[in-house]
DNA sequence: GCCCGCGTTTACAACACATTTACAACGATC
DNA sequence: GATCGTTGTAAATGTGTTGTAAACGCGGGC
C-alpha cells in the first residue's frame, strides 16, 4: 500500500485540513511548515509522494523540487498562484501534477491516486513474511529467490496472501480458487496445500485446522 | 516523434483555435466534430493521444473513453463542465488529465508532453538484451546483425519490449497487437511467438506461463 | 490470372498440470 | 490405548495446454 505523503505547506489551516483529509482516505501524512522542515523529512524518510506549496518561507516549491526529484519522490504543485506562467512552470520542470488553491480535497486526492498508481506502474504486489508475489509478472519470491509455482498453487497461496491469519475452509477455497461447479468430495485442496507447503517450506506458516481447512499464520 | 492527436470538439472555432496552435507546436491534428467521427477516425489511424470534449452530440467524451483505452489511446479531457464531479469522473474513469475551458493553450501543450513524455518513457529504450529495434526504419537488430521480421512478429516484438518482465496474456497481446475484433479461440499468438523465439534464439528469454501467457525475462 | 509473402488454421506430438488414488501418519474421542 | 475419521504425501493417470511444422487462404504485385 503505498501510502506515506510530504505535505509542505506554510497555512497551518490548510496543512491541518489536508492533514486530516489524507489520513480519512488512509494514507499516512508528514506536515512540512517550510522549505527547511521539508528537506529534513526528506532525509531520513521515505515517501512515497510529495505535495508542495509554491510560495514558501526559506526554499520555496521549485527550489525543493529538484530535491524531491533527487529522492525520486513524485510532486504534485497545490498553489494559489494561478498564473499560467507558473503551472508551465511547475509541469516543465518535472512535476506530476498542479492544482490551483482553493481546490477540492475529492479531485486532489483522485490526482494523488493517478500519479501513484502510475508509480506502481499498476503492478500490484502481494507479500508476507519472506515470499513476495508481483502479480504483473506473476512471479513469487522467497527471500530473494525466485519460486517456480503452477497455476493452481499461485492462485492459492494469492488467497493466504490476501487473508493472513483467516481460516480458509476447503470449501471457501474450492469455490474461489477453483470455481463454483466443483465442489464435492475431493482432496484436491489437501494436495495444493501439501506442495505449497513444500515449496515455499512454509510447513509451519500455513497451519492445518483440524476438520476445517488451513489458515497462514501471523506469528513466527 | 509522437505527435499524431486527435481533437474532438464540437465548437469549430475551438476546434480550429486548437488545430492551428497544435500544428504550430508540431504534432499532427485530427479534428473530429463529434463522438461518430472520433469513432470512425480511431477505426481506421493510429493517435498518440486525444483530446476529448465531455459535451459533444451523439456520444460524449465518457462514453467515447472506452473505445480510446480500447485502443491505447491516452487521452486528456478538455471541458467547460468545471464542477468536481465531472473532473473526478473522468480522472477515475482513466482519463490522463482534465483541462477546464477556457484554457491557456500554452498549459494544454505543456500537459501534452507530459502525458505524451510518460508514454514513451513507458516505451522508452527499444532494446534488450542483445536485441534492439529501432521504430524509425522498422530494422532490428541482434548483436549487430539485422533481423528481418515480419510486420506481426515485429509488433509483437515491440509489445515483450515495452513491458520487460510482466506477464501479457495471449487476450492481451490479441487485443493490443491485432486488435479488438479479434478474440476468441485461436493459436495465432502461440505460433509467433514460436517464430519469434526462433529468429531471435529466444527460447529461453520469452518464458511460457502455463495457461496465462508469456513474459520476457529479465534474467539470464 | 498467377505467384509470392504472410497471417491464420490445422493436426499432431510433446509436455505440464490437476486430480485421483493408495497408503501412511496423525488426531480426536471414548 | 484402540479405533475411526482426517490429513500428509508420493506416484499414477488422464486431460488440457503449448510447441511446431505444414497446409491453407487471402491479398498485392507482376
Amino acid at each position: 500500500m503505498p501510502g506515506r505523503i510530504l505535505v509542505v505547506e506554510d497555512d497551518p489551516a490548510i496543512s491541518r485540513l489536508i492533514h486530516t483529509n489524507l489520513l480519512v482516505a488512509g494514507f499516512e501524512a508528514v506536515c512540512a511548515l517550510d522549505g527547511r522542515q521539508a528537506l529534513s523529512a526528506i532525509d531520513g524518510q521515505n515517501f512515497d509522494l510529495a505535495l508542495l506549496d509554491i510560495m514558501l518561507p526559506e526554499l520555496d516549491g521549485f527550489e525543493l523540487l529538484p530535491y524531491m526529484q533527487g529522492k525520486d519522490i513524485p510532486v504534485i504543485f497545490v498553489s494559489a498562484k494561478d498564473d499560467i506562467q507558473s503551472r508551465v512552470q511547475g509541469l516543465r520542470l518535472g512535476a506530476e501534477d498542479y492544482l490551483v488553491k482553493p481546490f477540492d480535497i475529492l479531485e486532489l486526492l483522485v490526482r494523488m491516486e493517478k500519479v501513484l498508481s502510475r508509480r506502481d506502474g499498476a503492478a500490484q504486489r502481494l507479500a508476507f513474511a519472506d515470499v513476495s508475489m508481483d502479480e504483473g509478472s506473476h512471479i513469487v519470491h522467497k527471500e530473494g529467490e525466485e519460486i517456480a509455482l503452477k497455476p493452481m498453487e499461485y492462485e492459492l497461496l494469492r488467497m493466504f496472501l490476501q487473508h493472513p491469519g483467516m481460516v480458509l475452509t476447503r470449501e471457501n477455497l474450492l469455490r474461489r480458487v477453483w470455481g463454483d461447479e466443483f465442489m464435492g468430495e475431493t482432496r484436491t485442496v489437501d494436495v495444493h496445500v501439501a506442495s505449497l507447503r513444500k515449496k515455499l517450506q512454509w510447513e509451519a506458516r500455513i497451519a492445518t485446522v483440524y476438520k476445517i481447512g488451513y489458515r497462514l499464520e501471523v506469528n513466527a
